[in-house]
DNA sequence: TTGTATTCTTGACACTGTCAAGATGAGTGT
DNA sequence: ACACTCATCTTGACAGTGTCAAGAATACAA
């Protein structure tokens, strides 16, 4: 199941949580593994942490607030994924560039709900700054590892494009459809 | 905006409605382009339809019900869009590959929340006999334009499964990236 | 210690999905 | 024409939800 934000946070009884928010952010994640996103509630995290109903608003202000945070969460955790899989693997380029994808799909397996969840949330009006550049962070190793096998930046030419959005699409879609 | 369901029916204030399966299903649809699967309703959709709130339990049992039903015609829908394409264009084996292509990526843009809801619903526990039925028509279509490139069946052999794997994945992950 | 901010709780509101009971009409057989 | 049955829809109720305003409990700085 691999590692779940849950482990690494403690739940006490202080009036002052402490760290409510990262703590409802574990909650959240169970919640959405146990549930599903269509039965997910914000009061059911809130019941999890130990906390009065109306707690997470001061820090998420909404529901899709946490979700937010949640997701930007989990597009750190994909890119420590894709890298521990490619510090593994053996250091020539066409097998990091495999091994990223066998990363990229090793995550979406592994945290299914949260998977879908990121890409619902990542191309959203509102979505948060610090989302925005986690997701960049792992659009950033696809090109790293894209550059590498090609030998020029790809996003300098047209044809880099056409290989990012090519390889992208097929790791993306095929992991979509493995879930 | 395309063919939106809406069209197709009016919307009266008879006791017994006369068609309210698919006035309700149309309602969905409009509620899903407006306010997005977030904010839906069982409740808005009845309203949009002039009937109680409770008249959509009949039909479809509870609110999944009728995102199944709905999603069952956006895999009609789909079929049809890609046939359409395909129709359009030059009727050579490549040809007809690409344009169903096309077909899949315009359908994706044209309804984009049907589009997502679709194969949010496809794989689930509980999809319906229709729905399931509606999916691998599309899928057929797919297989169909593949044999006829590379003129073996694909089911048929393991290279076949290949194919079709990586050809769905590529168009299905680059509509969803493009969305 | 005192005062101020932050963090959390309590209580309320409108809204949701779902259930049970009953009202309404369509259709069928006589 | 009538009565009967069944599918269809309404009404009313319930627990649960997100969100807001007001206040309590704590931390922290002066």
């Amino acid at each position: 199941m691999g590692d779940l934000l849950a482990k690494n946070v403690d739940i006490d009884e202080r009036y002052h949580h402490g760290n409510l928010r990262l703590a409802l952010i574990a909650a959240a994640e169970l919640e959405l593994a146990e549930n599903g996103p269509e039965r997910f509630s914000l009061r059911a995290c809130a019941r999890r942490a130990n906390v009065s109903h109306a707690a997470p608003a001061h820090h998420f202000g909404d529901a899709a607030g946490l979700l937010d945070a949640l997701s930007a969460l989990g597009f750190e955790r994909l890119c420590k994924t894709i890298l521990v899989e490619m510090e593994a693997a053996e250091h020539t380029p066409e097998v990091q560039l495999a091994s990223s994808a066998v990363g990229y799909v090793r995550f979406a397996i592994e945290n299914q709900h949260l998977f879908k969840l990121m890409f619902v949330n990542e191309f959203r009006p509102n979505a948060s700054v610090s989302l925005i550049l986690n997701a960049e962070r792992a659009f950033e190793i696809l090109v790293d590892v894209i550059a590498k096998q090609t030998g020029v930046a790809p996003l300098k030419t047209p044809d880099g494009w056409i290989d990012i959005a090519a390889l992208w699409a097929a790791v993306h879609g095929y992991a979509h459809l493995l879930i």
